[in-house]
RNA sequence: GAUCUAGUAGCUCAGCCGGUAGAGCACAUCCCUUUUAAGGAUGGGGUCCUGGGUUCGAAUCCCAGCUGGAUCACCA
């Protein structure tokens, strides 16, 4: 027996040995013919037809109630759970007679998958349930889930580490109510926000992950290497080039699900992966995409909570169209009362440190305006709330206010005091496209490591002529965290990035007995926590004795102790290895 | 990156001033035909995260590390 595997697991394996015994596989190939989920047998249950209604379910066993001749299990689906009443006279068959007393009792466990033939009932107690006439197993589970229990909504046991649940989210899915229900709601928000784009004729489209230029945002990007033409690639911080260069080639419209990689820290709303949708529409501006924005949002909203009202915390934020719209300028002046409106980088600099916002050299005048911002704003803006006209500078991509030069036609969308979109009347002068790009490439001289670099393709692109467009990029994994009401980004990604699990080599039972160590001791060493053979080494023989012999007495092996010198031996054999 | 905090049975957690490790669920054995966080009785199960140190003695105190979490810094 192994003896890494807890008592469970070994009981499970041995269980699972048995049913084959017994002519049962407990993997069987077959199709298992399912014509009914949990959820649909209970809602479509009729009392007073005197048919019956034969189902025929599958899924998990997730928990059992044993009386004598008679059990219920929870059967868990896709959809959710429903009961299964089980007798013994009903499951045992001729070829099978042992099927509720051996199998169903003794060799099946929660966690195991079965299938259930049967007709839909209420029981005593009122709850619809499916009595079983024939049982199939789908499935072992060798592994004991977690048990989680729930009574009016009241999680008891709950599994609910972070570090396990999201490192083994096949389990959390399993075991805890409600995670499943925020993916299945991701995936609406992707489908609502889809079909928004389609009505309207806009492209769904592909750009590549693998770029030569990280280009179209400011952030430090992942660096890699293609062999074959010997040279560094870079994984996408954005997709806002490619996409402008479709526009160029013509399409009205364009947008994309853009998994962007940024290498930066990470934190509860910061994965090093995460997914942006950017929208792209020629002859549009910025007015026109502040409108397009709050009815895309407004309409997702409904379509997954069917309300326009999101609780985040104690906050209860509307979503209902129209949002407010407001200057950064006088944003800042309507949280601090300063007018910021023509002061100069110095001005700005002396601003920041009379509010006690940490500055330095390298910040030029945008990156002021927008720490200023940052630190005595954002914030305050819970309610969805377009806050427009940014600092040229901060704005490379960003087409230059009509009505005041030093601004950009640039907004961002707050909700709950965060960024969730941002918006463009895209740059299509190429030559102040490439003034801006050069204007970036002093910053990053200076020392700005998040400075743009230049993309003399993309400018080429915009010298074949750009219609007026707009653009918009949203954060899906924040959308998706204000929908569902989650403070983490990790709750609304499946697989968050974790750190690797440290595995413990493990050497074989024979590598030790190698190193002329009797088996039972070789056990004895591996239970005590040495693992390899290579660990041996190192060890003082004198210890090493004394430990083995003291293992051997408090678990009661009765073995017979291994001499001071054999002890030592060992340990030479496995430094001369 | 900094600070704080946590790691004990398959899961959730107790374990104070250092003295042979506990509970509930799960598991095992036996009894029990309609129960529902569901029965009853009995029982098994631990590298107390890892490595050092202090001590007669460490799950407990100290140091370092690993892995989480929180806060901050960073961050379109």
């Amino acid at each position: 027996m192994n003896i890494e595997l807890s008592d469970q697991e070994q009981y499970r394996r041995q269980s699972l040995t048995e049913l084959r015994n017994l002519g049962i596989e407990p993997y069987p190939a077959a199709l298992y013919p399912t014509n009914a989920f949990s959820t649909d047998i209970k809602s479509n249950f009729d009392e007073n037809n005197p048919q019956r209604m034969e189902v025929c379910v599958a899924g998990r066993i997730m928990s059992r109630r044993i009386m004598g001749k008679a059990s219920f299990v929870e059967l868990q689906d896709a959809k959710g759970r429903i009961q299964i009443y089980i007798t013994r006279d009903d499951i045992n068959t001729e070829a099978q007679p042992e099927m509720y007393n051996t199998v169903f009792k003794k060799l099946l466990d929660i966690g195991d998958f079965i299938g259930i033939k049967g007709y839909v009932f209420r029981t005593q107690t009122g709850e619809i349930s499916v009595h079983a006439k024939e049982l199939t197993v789908l499935s072992k589970s060798l592994r004991p889930l977690p048990i989680v229990k729930y009574k009016d909504g009241v999680a008891y046991d709950a599994f609910d580490d972070p570090e396990q649940r999201y490192r083994q989210r096949y389990v959390d899915l399993v075991v805890n109510e409600g995670v499943k229900d925020i993916f299945l709601k991701r995936t609406k928000v992707y489908q609502s926000m889809r079909e928004f784009f389609n009505t309207r004729g806009y492209v769904e489209v592909e750009t590549p992950i693998l770029q030569p230029i990280p280009g179209g945002a400011a952030a430090r990007p992942f660096i890699t290497h293609h062999n074959a033409l010997d040279m560094p690639l870079y994984l996408r911080i954005a997709d806002e080039l490619y996409l402008k260069r479709l526009i160029v080639g013509g399409f009205e419209g364009v947008y994309e699900f853009s998994k962007n990689f940024r290498n930066e820290g990470m934190d509860r709303t910061h994965n090093p992966e995460f997914t942006a949708m950017e929208i792209y529409v020629a002859y549009k501006d910025y007015f026109w995409m502040m409108d397009f924005t709050e009815q895309m949002i407004e309409k997702i909203c409904l379509d997954v909570n069917g309300t326009t009202e999101v609780q985040v915390g104690d906050k209860t934020i509307s979503l209902k169209t129209p949002y407010k719209r407001i200057s950064m300028i006088d944003a800042i002046k309507e949280n601090t009362g300063i007018d910021i409106e023509g002061m100069d980088e110095n001005d700005l600099r002396k601003v920041c440190e009379d509010l006690q916002i940490d500055v330095d050299e390298t910040m030029g005048k945008g990156k002021l305006i927008d720490k200023l911002f940052g630190e005595k704003c954002e914030a305050n803006y819970v309610q969805p709330t377009f806050i427009t006209d940014y600092p040229l500078e901060m704005s490379p991509l960003c087409k230059r206010h009509r009505n005041n030069p030093e601004l950009t036609e640039r907004f961002e969308l707050l909700v709950n005091g965060k960024e969730l979109a941002n918006a463009y009347s895209e740059l299509n002068d190429p030559i102040d496209q490439l003034e801006r790009f050069q204007e970036q490439l002093r910053l990053s001289e200076k020392g700005d490591d998040e400075a743009m670099f230049i993309d003399m393709d993309f400018v080429r692109a915009l010298e074949y002529g750009m219609p007026p467009t707009s653009g918009m990029g949203i954060g899906m994994d924040r959308l998706v965290m204000l929908l569902t009401g989650q403070q983490a980004i990790q709750e609304v990604l499946l697989f968050p990035l974790m750190k690797p699990e440290k595995v413990q080599k493990v050497d074989t039972k024979e590598k030790f007995m190698e190193l002329d160590i009797p088996e039972a001791w070789a056990e004895v060493l591996q239970k005590m926590g040495i693992k390899q053979v290579d660990q041996l080494k190192d060890l003082n023989p004198n210890k090493l004795h004394q430990d083995i012999c003291g293992f051997n007495k408090k678990n009661k092996l009765a073995l017979t102790n291994p001499s001071k010198e054999e002890v030592s031996q060992w340990i030479d054999n496995a430094a001369k290895k």
